[in-house]
DNA sequence: TTGAGGCTTGCACGTTTGTGCATGTTTGTC
DNA sequence: GACAAACATGCACAAACGTGCAAGCCTCAA
């Protein structure tokens, strides 16, 4: 299988899914699954490198955060717990669905962690998550339109409320500040609440990833109550002590590998 | 069953559907499935290439617009021209107005030559131009809803024409693709030729901001007459000669400094 | 019928581009 | 400080390329 010639550009684009995909390449291994010398390699990531594609490091490339403030620096928070989450939650999905992504950075992750070609129609009301996904083989993206809010990265309001309404996905990826036993899924502002809650009421069934810190916390707002919520999906960094009242709750807990 | 001979429009057809099917075509194959020359085909590569078709690759070609690397790519292609065509662009605007922001390359560039804490607010159907402004000082952003093209970078579509008849905006820039005196403004795909109409008919003054290579070519879709706009911006680098015809057209030119 | 003009095509030429290998250097790690 | 991996660079070769030119074909008018 590996004998048809590769364009070079096909390549380099090659590479860049890659690394948005993964955030990572190492030359190495692209030498060793493109059937062609790390010579070669390193003059693409070169190349890409001084186009501004990606950052060239001792090894291989990594992908550019993309520059956009708050939702930046939660980003660079605590990346690879976020991405082990990501990786646990992705196993709910099946080809072909339609799913819902609510904005946030474990939510992008998420995002990243979907795999190609399967043909997954995904609502969003995150620009920065429509914009990752929206170039990649098998994905339909739909953007919730709407105000824009900065500090949450996504839509909304009443508009992207009512939006959200028009829709019916299987599943949705809801993303919360804070899960407690006592208080339920809270979040840090009233109007990015009720968006959550729209976005449950429209979907058939509910997943919430979070990373340890989130865990056993509290917030502002209430979003909804554990019993809505089909899927927890939780960092394997979290102490059994906080796990316990979760469970004692009745709900399901996905744990990701340590 | 070689011999016959093939008409070349039958050949770009042929070429055009192999390159939709497979997403690119290798030079070699070509000449030798066809039985003709390399010569030939690679001249036949290089006009569909001219026409918007394809990417002309080495080997090969490419379908154009799998990836939003197109969009990137377009970013990277001749910013600086870009973001003095912006500076004067962004001349037209007032503060405190309501602002359209088609999706493109250049609008990006206005986007970000727009000044901060001026009360403005912007309606864009591009996330990524959305992202960049939102955490700004002095900008309200609005998102435009509906299903993302990856080629355009942009929503397009029923819903998002819909959306912005919801709309009313003191001045939009609408991007194209290209600009003549004889066919007017043109883009290269008819959904985003029915969004940009809609974007004009939602705003009191219409703008189009170009560079150089975009004046005086033209492309598949029709978007508007040059009686529609009330501002054409274009580089500095326009030849005088591409610049008559437009000139003649009665239409008022504001030319960014060379 | 004939010949001019336009168009397409294939060939020959020199040029550019992509690739792998060999070389010596830098970097990270133990 | 020692060692291996990753690296940049120069070189050679082949593939792909653009261009000019001539042959073949079609159309149209004389």
């Amino acid at each position: 299988m590996a004998n048809l010639p590769i364009l070079p550009e096909e390549r380099h684009r090659l590479i860049r899914q890659r690394l948005e995909a993964q955030g990572r390449v190492l030359a190495v291994d692209l030498a060793r699954d493109l059937n062609i010398s790390e010579d070669t390699i390193r003059r693409d990531l070169r190349e890409l490198a001084a186009l501004g594609h990606c950052q060239r490091v001792y090894g291989g490339a990594l992908r550019l955060s993309p520059a956009s403030g708050d939702l930046q620096t939660r980003q660079r928070q605590n990346p690879e717990g976020k991405a082990l989450v990501a990786r646990r939650a992705v196993g709910l999905v099946q080809p072909g669905q339609v799913l819902f992504l609510d904005a946030g950075s474990t939510n992008r992750a998420i995002a990243e962690a979907l795999p190609d070609h399967a043909d997954l129609t995904v609502i969003t009301n995150a620009p920065d998550i429509a914009l990752a996904l929206a170039w990649r083989p098998g994905f339909t993206v739909i953007q919730v339109g709407g105000l824009l809010n900065p500090s949450v990265g996504g839509t909304l309001g009443a508009r992207a409320v009512r939006e959200v309404a028009d829709y019916a996905a299987d599943l949705c990826f809801v993303g919360v500040c804070a899960v407690s036993a006592e208080a339920g899924l809270r979040c840090f502002a009233l109007e990015d609440a009720e968006f959550k809650r729209a976005v449950i009421a429209a979907s058939r069934a509910v997943a919430v990833a979070v990373t340890a810190e989130k865990v056993g916390t509290a917030a502002s707002f209430h979003v909804a109550d554990l019993a809505t919520i089909d899927h927890l999906i939780v960092g394997g960094d979290v102490p059994d002590a906080a796990l316990a009242p979760l469970l004692d709750a009745g709900l399901a807990i996905l744990q990701a590998a340590a």
